[in-house]
DNA sequence: TAAAATAGCGTGTACGTACCTTATTTTTAA
DNA sequence: TTAAAAATAAGGTACGTACACGCTATTTTA
């Protein structure tokens, strides 16, 4: 069904029907409500195809993300939304995304400053510096300029969407694997690795979820828990390690609720035969922690879709913008297990719709 | 860059380019040969909504799966499809499936018969009846239909894409989850359960894998293995279940291969008392399997995405009759290991780029 | 009471492509 | 040498939409 089709119905012309479509008033009430009632009728949809021909309009999305080298975290997000403004680019999807050093307010800033004067149509926010995201998410709110969170939530926003995992039951997840890896009973060391200074809510959930699993379970008596936090890059970072897994009496399993675990790895991997029956299970496909999962050095790693997280979240303004759909407001993607034998189809596999 | 400004380069009307893009001949050489040059140097790619504005071709997809039932596993990649379908419908692409009885050759052949009467742009082809399969593929090959392989291959086949899972790995990780659950020791049975009497590749391989991992690990000797073959319905399903578990000495750790799992839960289910430490591992999360993983009688599930698999069999038309792209020959989905603390994010919570 | 403003509606054009029709030039055959 | 045929090029139209603009009848203002 066509606009020219739903005018000669209603037997008014097509500018009429475009005005009632697009609101442009100028049309009386009696003549617009008789063509919403066929419009609602036939079930019009606009051709996408026309529409896109008419408006070949150029959709600029900035993404704002924390700056990362080869290797780390944050490369897979930016991968997948590569991936996307490839793939939407023939819709007129442009994608930049700026960087932010994580550990510096100043430079958020700037990058933020930057990206309100492009007046983009949408933005990808990780409010990985929390107090500012939501300075700026009221900026964006203020410009009318629809934005997409991912990662975590930041609080009283109104994002489009949000695309991230459940940290907590990710964390329970973690517990669950290792308890079984040690029999149920042992030694576990919590070892909260960050690279920057700020408050991170998804660790702190993961670590939740975790004691959480434990303190529900019926073998809560079997098990000793100590928990540490280490900064990357400190001096005393091999030392901190040798503490969290013990010196004298050695821990049965390790939990690292970041990316960082193959710090360990590495550490426990050099003094190999210190620690024979050293369970370990931490987050996120990163190469380095694939190295030692392959090695055998970590038994588990727990994925959350990072690739998919950043294609999401391009895609979603591609079906706002572009079809002018609906968005689903939160997504939440599987909190995969990885071992050995899955690792493969993980790894470099990732095949994206479209 | 549009096709006027390629003409206005080349110094021919608009006509004459498009002549040289569609090969439709009635151009010089020379002409060509610049034409073909500018194209080239400016990087041409067709507006694709101009294209598909114009053309306003509808793309007929037919699907050959399965017949089942609700709750059984081609629920999932025919869901997968549909959802693709409503994405896709307004490029143009319909699906419409064919089912057909897994047990009924003739019922196959009718049905391809059918399907091939429709003259469709592709078809989508799950060969669970092999040599059928084998005589389709070669029809549609002589008519110049493209065709999309889905969960298993068929040899000597050139299908536009295979999208399924490498059933032997999947074999191996089962035996790594149950072995760790068990210990590394004890009495395990393999039991494959079908509905139907065709040889079934997948299932084969997910055995072989999993007595491959046991072959090669360093705890063979702790383990013994059976292997029994069940037929769902058959009269004395119960008793070789009951075999199969153990009647005198009970079994430690079952794996059914495929995703029929639920039937031995059930059962073991009944007589909780006489199986206090049974684990079990199968593959699929129909709702049956995900009932007992969540009451426990199921320690893990292995999922393969047939949802997605269903996405990506649809979406490969859209990539090669609406965009007129290259498509990925082989895509294997990941192997996805499924316990009650990660299912909530894997079972009603799929969501589909675009 | 005439002029100006406005409401309500229709028309025309552009977007880039595919394809069909017509015009011009070149080649061939008589 | 010339008419017919073939080859080549040019021109035009339609696809469905958005939007600028124009027209007429009515209402408001001067």
């Amino acid at each position: 069904m066509t606009i020219k089709e739903i005018a000669k119905l209603a037997n008014v012309s097509l500018g009429t029907v475009d005005r009632v479509i697009h609101k442009r008033g100028k049309v009386s009430k009696e003549t617009e409500k008789k063509i919403l009632d066929i419009i609602d009728k036939v079930n019009y949809t606009p051709n996408i195809y026309a529409r896109g021909l008419v408006l070949n309009k150029q959709y600029r999305i900035k993404a704002l993300l924390p700056e990362f080298r080869q290797g780390q975290y944050w490369e897979m997000p930016v991968k997948g939304m590569q991936n996307a403004a490839t793939n939407l680019s023939q819709f007129g999807i442009q994608l930049e995304v700026l960087y932010f050093d994580q550990n510096s307010v100043t430079s958020f800033n700037s990058a933020a400053k930057q990206l309100l004067s492009y007046k983009p149509d949408g933005v990808i926010l990780a409010p990985v510096i929390n107090f500012e995201a939501v300075k700026l998410s009221k900026k964006l709110k203020d410009a009318q300029i629809p934005y997409v969170l991912i990662d975590s939530l930041i609080q009283n926003s109104e994002p489009l969407s949000f695309i991230g995992q459940d940290a907590f039951q990710s964390g329970r997840l973690a517990a669950k694997l290792l308890c079984t890896e040690i029999n149920l009973k042992g030694s576990i060391s919590i070892i909260s690795i960050k690279n920057n200074e700020n408050y991170n809510s998804t660790l702190q959930q993961r670590i939740e979820g975790f004691k959480d699993y434990i303190a529900n379970s019926d073998f809560i008596d079997q098990i000793s828990l100590n928990e540490s936090h280490i900064h990357v890059g400190s001096p005393d970072m091999p030392m901190a390690i040798e503490n969290a897994i013990g010196t004298k009496e050695n821990v049965d399993g390790v939990f690292v609720p970041s990316s960082m675990i193959h710090h360990v790895a590495a550490y426990v991997d050099r003094y190999r035969q210190r620690f024979p029956n050293l369970k370990m299970i931490g987050n996120d496909l990163i190469p380095n922690n694939i190295r030692h999962l392959e090695k055998g050095t970590i038994h588990y790693l727990i994925g959350q879709r990072p690739e998919n997280q950043g294609y999401y979240a391009l895609s979603s303004f591609y079906k706002h913008l572009v079809l002018g759909q609906r968005v689903a407001e939160d997504i939440y993607l599987p909190l995969d297990i990885i071992t050995q034998e899955n690792l493969k189809y993980y790894n470099n596999n990732f095949q994206y719709n479209f």
